[in-house]
DNA sequence: TGTACATCAGTGAACGCGCGTTCACTGATGTAC
DNA sequence: TGTACATCAGTGAACGCGCGTTCACTGATGTAC
């Protein structure tokens, strides 16, 4: 999927997660980004209807690249502590080196644009991680999966915004799943 | 605190809260505010150094009513899980009736102008909730209530999205923080 | 009590700026015959 | 092989609009004497 784009829609996109690292998602002006692209500005619309489309591209490339890294990782093994474990690794790692998470976890939400497609993305990763707190046994497991989606985002804000791994939080939100009980 | 304030800056600030709960933050112009607040847009920079210093105030005026009503309900509990769940409690009850909760949860760290504040108070509110999961046991009790603090903010942005109370997500939350252990 | 002055919230027209979007056009590439 | 036409990514000047901010001014209230 993210082959058969045109090359130059591609150039848009990354260099608009770029950006966005630095400025939010709302400071992401056509302008700027075509700027940065060194495209002309009537190119910008002959790849996206209008901003907001182009918003909504910027939310998918994004999360298409992490939810491939995920998949990967976690596709031979069984639901339950250790695919949880492999998933939430490979899921935090990803977001230390993916371009324009920051933007993306902090930002998104609030962008009327997307929120639709945030909502969802949540929603699918939610769903997707429930079959790991079923077999652990949990009463809720897709609301303790909606749940653990919004620990790991935090995590992964924390670590992007300090610049490193945080080993005490990672254990802490790994407490959380595995207790002795 | 609160009523030591100008009443039109407060007129400004509640009506922008409201306006927010629609529109997200980064929507709120001061055209539409001084327009829903029936004030002229002179007043606006009486009252406010720029839109930036006006967004701060926003943050301001959101955490304090919410932080005040939680001290109420916990202020004389000794740390621990009771305390842990008054305090909650009284956060999701309070998000599902307070104004500009929605637009605060969701799109105020994205703000350039405002992503210190929220970082500041959402440290504040972690460490105020620090001492209940060290009297729980805890090894990270600081990095816990860290993402406690992360999984009660999306509880109540879910239940704000549906307007409802959502009794399995509260359980999945406390069933999060009290294990048999 | 009356007069003069200071203070300060409030006003709204005016400003320059950067935004998102449009559109007539270019030029390279592919296709038909 | 040469000619005519179609397709389509790319261009950049131009547009109208709404933004944040400024500023000279008003008018009510308080203070001094």
């Amino acid at each position: 999927m993210a082959d058969d784009q045109h090359p130059t829609r591609l150039r848009l996109l990354d260099t608009a997660l770029e950006l966005a690292d630095d400025r939010g998602i709302a400071a992401l002006s056509v302008d700027e980004v075509v700027r940065a692209a060194n495209v002309a500005k009537g190119t910008f619309y002959v790849h996206f209807v209008d901003r907001a489309d182009f918003l909504v591209a910027l939310h998918q490339r994004f999360h298409h690249c992490l939810r491939q890294q995920m998949r990967s990782v976690s596709a031979d093994l069984a639901p339950g502590a250790e695919r949880l474990r492999a998933g939430t690794t490979a899921y935090l790692d990803g977001c230390r080196h993916a371009t324009g998470v920051k933007a993306m976890l902090a930002s998104a939400r609030g962008e009327p644009a997307i929120a639709d497609a945030v909502a969802a993305s949540n929603d699918r990763f939610a769903r997707a991680t429930a079959p790991d707190f079923r077999a652990l046994g949990r009463a809720h497991p897709v609301e303790a999966a909606r749940l653990f989606v919004a620990m790991a985002a935090e995590v992964a804000l924390l670590e992007l915004q300090r610049g490193r791994r945080l080993a005490p939080l990672r254990q802490a939100l790994w407490d959380y799943v595995v207790s002795d009980r």
